[in-house]
DNA sequence: CCTTGAACCTCTAGCTACTTGAGGTTTTAT
DNA sequence: ATAAAACCTCAAGTAGCTAGAGGTTCAAGG
C-alpha cells in the first residue's frame, strides 16, 4: 500500500514540485512539519504531509498568505466566516486585475506607437505614459469637479481614436521642435495650432467642450495638474507655442 | 515662476502623493537624488525632480522593476530595445491577469457553493478547490497524453455547469457518509452511484467519455494524480465507494 | 535671544515567501 | 572503506517599501 509510503525531502519535492529550500521553509514556519529522524534529524514525509500540503497550495491559490494558512490548515469545516473573508479576497483580486488591465492597454499602445513612429522622443513619450497612467486618477478629478459624464464619454473613446490622438500629439511635438523660433503668426505655425486643436476637437466632440468650456475650474488646480505632468517641451518653447495659440484664439475671435 | 520652486520633502510629498519614506528610499537606491543642503542634509527638490519623478511613476506603472528603471531613466529616445522589453512586460502581465482571473473564478465557484450548501466539510472543500486548482494543469497533463480534443472541450463548458457538477460531489460526499457502511448492493447505495455517474456523464458528454476511454493511460501516471489529489473519504470510505462503483459497473455489463 | 514643537535627518529592523550559499553530517553505492 | 549524493542548520539576500528610535535643524512666539 503505498499510502504507508514515506518520502525523502527530495523525494517529497520531486513529487511535489516544491523546492526543498520551500519545504524547509514551511517546515520552519510550521505549516508542514513532518516527522524527524531522531538521530540524524532528516525529515520523513508520509501520505498525510502530501495532503496537507496540497491544503496549503489550494488556500494558496485562493490567495491567501501563509500566515493565514496556518490558521485556517486546522479547521475542520468551512462556514460563513470564510465566505467573508473569500469575498474580500475576491475584491482585492478584482482591484488587481483592473490595475493589470490598465496596464495592458497603456502598454499595447506605447507599443503601437513606437512600432508606427519609429523612434519617439523620450519627454515625449514619457508625456504620453503619464497621460495614460493619470487617465484614471483624472476621472476621479474630474468626477469631483461634477464632470462625470465628460468622463464616461471619454473612458467610451476607442482604444484606435485615442491611439489616433496620441499621434497628433507627437507630430505636434515633432513641429513644434522643427518651427520654434519662428514668428507666431508665420501661416506654417498657424496651420500646426489649427490641425492640432482641430484633431483634439474631433475626438473630444462638440457637446463635451461645451460641457468643459461651461465649467468654472479654479486656477489653483489647473496648475496642481500641469505642474505634475511632464511635458515634452522646454520651458521656451511652452511659452512659444501658448503665445502661438492665444493668437490664434484671437484671429478665431475676430472671424 | 514656480519652475523655480523649491521643495521641502514635506511639501514634495505632499504635491506628488508619495510618502516620504518612499523618496527617502528613491534617493537611496539612486533614481531620485535631489539637491541637498549642505549644512543640515535637509533635501532639496526642484522642478525638475517632479518630473523625473513622474517618469519613475510612469515607468512603473508599466512595470518595469526600480532597478530598471534606474537604467531607462537616462535614456534620451526610446527605439525597438524598448519595444522588445515592453512586449515581454506585456506577456508577464498577460500571464499574471490569467492567474487571477482562475483565482477570480474558483473562488466565485467556492463562494457560491459555501453559500448554496451552508457549511461544508472541509476535507470536501479542499478537493473541490484542489479541483480548480490543477483544472490549468490537467490540462497540460492531458495535452502530453494527446488529449487536446478534451481539454477544448472541458475549458469551453459554462462556470454553472461546472458549479453543478461540485453540487453533485458535495451531494455525494455526504450520501457517502451517512450510507457508509451498508452493504454494496443496497438499492439506496446503488442509487446515490447511479446519479453521481449519471451526472458526471452528462456533464463530460457521451463522445468525451469514449475519447478518455479509448486512451491507453498508463496506471503510473493516473496512480501518481490520485496521490496528489486530497480525497473528501476516509480510506475505508474510499474503499467502500469503490466496490459500490464495480458492483455497479457489473450490473450495467450484465444489461 | 531663547524655547518649543514640527519637520527633518540617519540608521536599523521588519514585512512576504522565498532563494542562495557556506560549512558540516548522514546515507548510499561501490 | 571511501567517495558521491543527499541531507542538515544557520545566515544572508531578494523587492519595495514601512515603522520606529534617537538625534538635529528650522520656524514661530514670547
Amino acid at each position: 500500500m503505498n499510502k504507508n509510503h514515506k518520502f525523502s525531502i527530495g523525494e517529497f519535492s520531486e513529487k511535489t514540485g516544491i523546492s526543498i529550500p520551500t519545504l524547509h521553509y514551511y517546515d520552519e514556519i510550521g505549516i508542514l512539519r513532518p516527522e524527524k529522524n531522531p538521530s540524524s534529524g532528516h525529515r520523513i514525509y508520509n501520505y498525510q504531509d502530501i495532503i496537507t500540503l496540497q491544503k496549503i497550495l489550494s488556500l494558496k491559490f485562493l490567495g491567501y498568505s501563509l500566515d493565514k494558512i496556518a490558521n485556517l490548515l486546522y479547521e475542520s469545516s468551512f462556514t460563513v466566516d470564510l465566505n467573508e473573508s473569500l469575498s474580500l479576497h475576491l475584491q482585492a483580486l478584482d482591484k488587481e486585475k483592473e490595475q493589470i488591465e490598465q496596464s495592458i492597454k497603456s502598454i499595447k499602445r506605447v507599443i503601437k506607437l513606437v512600432k508606427e513612429e519609429g523612434e519617439v522622443d523620450s519627454a515625449l513619450l514619457f508625456s504620453l505614459i503619464h497621460g495614460m497612467r493619470t487617465e484614471y486618477i483624472e476621472e476621479e478629478w474630474m468626477e469631483s469637479h461634477m464632470l462625470t459624464e465628460v468622463v464616461e464619454e471619454l473612458t467610451k473613446k476607442p482604444e484606435e481614436d485615442k491611439i489616433a490622438l496620441d499621434k497628433t500629439f507627437i507630430h505636434l511635438s515633432k513641429e513644434v521642435k522643427q518651427l520654434y523660433g519662428k514668428s507666431v503668426d508665420d501661416p506654417k505655425v498657424q496651420g500646426m495650432i489649427k490641425t492640432y486643436l482641430e484633431a483634439s476637437f474631433s475626438f473630444l466632440g462638440e457637446d463635451l467642450i461645451q460641457k468643459l468650456a461651461d465649467t468654472n475650474i479654479e486656477e489653483l488646480d489647473i496648475q496642481e495638474l500641469e505642474n505634475m505632468a511632464p511635458s515634452p517641451f522646454t520651458e521656451d518653447e511652452q511659452n512659444w507655442l501658448n503665445q502661438a495659440m492665444e493668437f490664434y484664439m484671437k484671429q478665431e475671435e475676430l472671424e
